[in-house]
DNA sequence: CATCTAAACGGACTGCGGTCCGGTTCTTAT
DNA sequence: ATAAGAACCGGACCGCAGTCCGTTTAGATG
């Protein structure tokens, strides 16, 4: 059972991260500067949260928690019931948008200490790309192509094709839909 | 001109850094260290090389530079004189064998403070990737498929495959020599 | 209510990348 | 040779993420 003071200190954290984050964005939060915030010492912050990845992906956990619901329970197109390459499609399509949405806050939790394709959701797009991927009859490999795709709609590069090179939703819409209809089309 | 000292501290910073790398590894590089080993100050340090970054990118610059030469104006199936899908399977071979070298190095370069996607030696791979596809009859958004290809092939991202998943290099050439037949290959 | 213990707490501390600035040294012009 | 000044040097300093450990407190037990 979890002590009711750790539990307090758990949710004026998160309270203070989330002001922080909505004043100054998520890049701008430190450590330190949370915990004066949040009225709790700096140990506490790394005991509930483990490292500045962790609180981030805790921070996110909620939203992407629903993503994952809507590409794997939801309607179609995204969700079950069209076929494989149109969930494909969609699924690239949400994902970048919900990039646009939430990007800096991914950004901000993909810099975990050891990798940053071990973060939990990720696993689980990866294993969706490979499910629709054999669904589609692609049997070269789908393991390793899934993350392949999968790269192409990292956070870090989306963000960067957007922010720096000015390029926009929609012709990252298309170049996706075009990249994994050409992969699923048999030779 | 440059001054004479100034040219001796980098000659002997380079030298500390190869030292060191070769004992323990890129990654446990630290600028403190190197100052010291060097004999120089920390300032010098970073006034040579700008940040931790800049100085990975010079350690690597010769081989960057004969790997550029090699699939710019070396021999075919790399070099020109192929047709434009195998010199795009042999790139990526290629790039993959060079990750499986340097891999080290280039990852301690692309943690640049900003982005990582603008290292100089990267426009030039996704320039020639974007050449290839419009050689190929590639029209839709050669630009913007040439950066989702490269970013198959982005060090980290290869790194972790082989090392914490397994991968062997030989299943990375195969992905990606499907990957981009049928993204070159017509429907 | 008194006691006891495991858990939570906080902030000093470390190591890192990176900056700054007063002092030093090389170069050039006279 | 010498003076001027630009370029360079060193290391103290900053802010950051993350660790450590002596101290406090929740809450269960008698």
């Amino acid at each position: 059972m979890e002590r009711s003071d750790a539990a307090r200190n758990r949710e004026r954290l998160l309270d203070a991260a989330r002001d922080l984050i909505g004043e100054c964005g998520a890049e701008a939060l430190t450590m330190d500067r949370l915990a004066e915030h949040a009225g709790v010492g700096k140990g506490t912050v790394f005991r509930r949260f483990g490292s500045r990845a962790g609180l981030m992906l805790t921070l996110l956990s909620e939203s992407e928690a629903a993503f994952q619901a809507r590409f794997m329970f939801g309607p179609p197109p995204l969700g079950p019931g069209a076929p494989g390459l149109e969930r494909l499609i969609a699924f690239g399509v949400e994902r970048i948008a919900y990039v646009m949405e939430f990007g800096d806050l991914a950004l901000a939790a993909e810099n975990s200490s050891r990798g940053r394709f071990e973060v939990p959701a990720a696993a689980l797009w990866y294993r969706h790309i490979e499910v629709l991927l054999r669904e589609e009859g692609f049997a070269a490999d789908p393991w390793l192509m899934a993350r392949s795709l999968g790269a192409t709609l990292a956070p870090d590069r989306l963000l960067n094709l957007v922010r720096v090179h000015g390029v926009s939703s929609d012709r990252l819409n298309n170049s996706w839909r075009e990249l994994v209809t050409r992969v699923v089309t048999a030779s």
